[in-house]
RNA sequence: UGGGGUGUGGCGAAGUGGUCUAACGCACCGGAUUCUGAUUCCGGCAUUCCUAGGUUCGAAUCCUAGCACCCCAGCCA
């Protein structure tokens, strides 16, 4: 990947409360060493939320000459699976980041993590209770009013023991029993009403197998999961806020070899789409998407497919900024990011969407000729290629109005227009069909403008792209819109009601020019005066798929809403 | 009626008592250039910083009191 000098990633000037803190704490002492980590639980695929955290654990750990590592948040056999493992790796590595090391796993600890279990218990500071779960809720109090102790909450420590090694031997029934940390069940905040630690699972785990039947807790690993790996600086979103308490609390009782601080920061919201697993997950499974990857969806792969270069995500995630205020980006950003990029590095061909058969009636027949095309105006070293031009070639039909208005600098009867890296021709006549449909346009070229300019001088309004009826490649090119019509689905009750039904159009038997044939999944485009594509993992040489990533900015089209 | 946070233009975000009649980016609105109505380029876009008091020669920045919004009552993370 060939990335430009002149771009805006996060680098050493790039300033928030986060980096400052590292500044502070790396000038200071208090931080020999930097050590993050991107922990997402693989229970879904990442998306470009997850983009957010990934680029500030990676980038400040480049950034302050320090190491990220990944590590798997795998706490919950119930809902976790080895294909989100994959997909996450398969997306940070994407996404231009190298993580320290062989990846972490929560799971990897889980000796440590019950040994200090047990700590706790020998100092007093855990118990098991045998309140079920509604029970707990119950005692748990509310918002408002303090919670009461559990019975059980006094037991003795040999008791606590011995209930906790058959917990862990599986001696009892799932829900059965809960090991908890013995804290103040009159706290303001509710993590610190003895939250329940260790819990008992009969399910196997993607990597640890049916070795264990109780599983700890996202408090209880979490931290403690940093400190083994010596993060200093663990940062998160902000509704972990309220659990920092609890986070220290489990430091300070637990003979863990690092001291880890947490920070949290905002997580990205974007308008017109849902960035929560839950959702994500449920149009996957209820099938409103054709997939995690679907190129409407907001995943990392779903961007993938849809041809977003990674570099315009790291871009976009570093305009965003890292503040605590909750904020909406509108997705205008990302597209800016995405356009400023690919205009740099995406060749350009000819290609039309919906065709207009067009028929040159000066030009010999039966004859054809190779013209020559500039791939990049962005750039001289990307070359030029050679177009071939006939008697019949397609045109867009928005590029031909029967009844023009002034403003209108495309095709019309008797105007003159520019075919791209070809001729001026003008339009002599309309043909319909008996439906009164335009089927077919009649034209004259002038030959001495070969190439693209008139030598006398003669200037023409618009320039159209066009492709060879001749050598066309037939395609189908399929164009994305938001998948949501709402700004904000997330706070509908039914997000899905929201859906907007044009989210996809597929369109079928564009005519490609077909150089376009020797492009790879993954390859940026532009097709000329209609935006950025790219090839889709569906297409065959038999039949090619295109995937529009962005439409160009379309003043005309912005003319035309205002009028 | 608890605890934890946040409030600067349509969106994001600088700003940490004086050079703030408040950076920058996106969006938006002009206008120039242009073989993509693209790109590029110029110019415009908050006398005001949630509100109200107060301190000060001077406040977005300090104090006080309000208001608004977000998160927390999973054996999810």
């Amino acid at each position: 990947m060939n990335e430009t000098e002149n771009h805006t990633e996060a680098s050493a000037e790039t300033r928030d409360f986060i980096r400052d803190r590292i500044r502070s704490d790396l000038a200071d002492g208090t931080t020999e060493k930097l050590v993050t980590r991107f922990p997402p639980e693989p229970n879904g695929y990442l998306h470009i939320g997850h983009a957010k955290s990934i680029c500030l654990n990676f980038g400040v750990a480049s950034e302050f000459g320090g190491i990220c590592r990944l590590r798997f948040d795998d706490t919950n056999p119930a809902k976790e699976e080895q294909e989100f493992i994959d997909a996450i790796e398969e997306d940070v590595r994407w996404l231009g980041f190298e993580w320290d090391g062989a990846p972490r796993h929560a799971s990897d600890y889980f000796d440590t993590l019950y040994a200090w279990a047990v700590h706790l218990i020998e100092n007093g500071n855990a118990y098991v209770d045998d309140l079920n779960a509604e029970e707990i809720r119950e005692y748990r109090g509310t918002l408002t009013e303090p919670g009461k102790e559990s019975p059980y909450r006094n037991r003795s420590i040999e008791e606590n023991l011995d209930l906790f090694t058959r917990m862990k031997d599986g001696a009892f029934e799932d829900g059965a029993k809960v090991l908890r940390a013995k804290i103040d069940m009159t706290s303001g905040n509710i993590n610190m009403r003895d939250p329940v630690i260790y819990r008992i699972v009969h399910k196997a785990h993607p990597r640890t197998g049916d070795a264990w039947c109780i599983y700890p807790t996202y408090d209880f690993a979490h931290g403690q999961s940093d400190a083994i790996e010596g993060v200093t600086h663990s940062l998160c979103t902000l509704e972990f806020e309220d659990h920092r308490p609890l986070y220290d609390w489990l430091v300070d009782h637990l003979p863990v070899p690092a001291r880890p601080r947490q920070y949290e920061f905002a997580r990205l919201n974007l308008t017109y789409t849902v960035l929560s697993k839950r959702r994500l997950t449920q149009l996957v499974q209820e099938r409103h998407v054709a997939g995690w990857n679907d190129p409407r969806m907001p995943t990392i792969s779903g961007l993938r497919r849809r041809g977003i270069p990674a570099y315009a995500i790291r871009d976009f995630v570093s305009r965003l900024g890292i503040t605590k205020s909750d904020s909406t980006v509108e997705p205008a950003l990302l597209d800016h990011c995405v356009r400023e990029y690919l205009n740099k590095v995406a060749e350009r061909r000819m290609a039309v969407l919906r065709p207009l058969k067009v028929v040159i009636e000066n030009y010999p027949e039966g004859e054809t000729e190779e013209l020559e095309a500039v791939n990049n105006p962005e750039d001289d070293a990307a070359g030029k290629r050679t177009v071939k031009f006939g008697r019949e070639i397609y045109i867009e039909q928005d590029d031909f109005m029967e009844d023009a208005p002034k403003k209108f600098f495309r095709l019309a009867p008797g105007r003159e227009v520019r075919l791209r890296w070809a001729y001026f021709v003008t339009c002599t006549d309309v043909i319909k069909n008996d439906a009164g449909d335009i089927v077919e346009l009649r034209c004259t070229y002038d030959p001495a403008t070969k190439g693209g300019d008139a030598p006398d001088g003669r200037k023409v309004k618009g320039t159209l792209h066009w492709v060879c009826a001749d050598d066309a490649v037939d395609a189908e090119v399929r164009l994305y819109d938001h998948l949501f019509t709402d700004p904000a689905p997330g706070r509908q009750s039914d997000f899905v009601a929201t859906l907007n039904p044009e989210s996809l159009e597929v369109l079928q038997g564009c005519k490609l020019e077909p150089s376009l044939m020797s492009f790879n999944t993954g390859d940026a485009m532009q097709f000329e005066r209609l935006g950025y594509f790219a090839k889709d993992p569906d297409s065959t040489d038999a039949s090619p798929v295109f995937n529009r990533t962005m439409t160009l900015r379309d003043t005309w089209a912005k003319i035309q809403k205002n009028a």
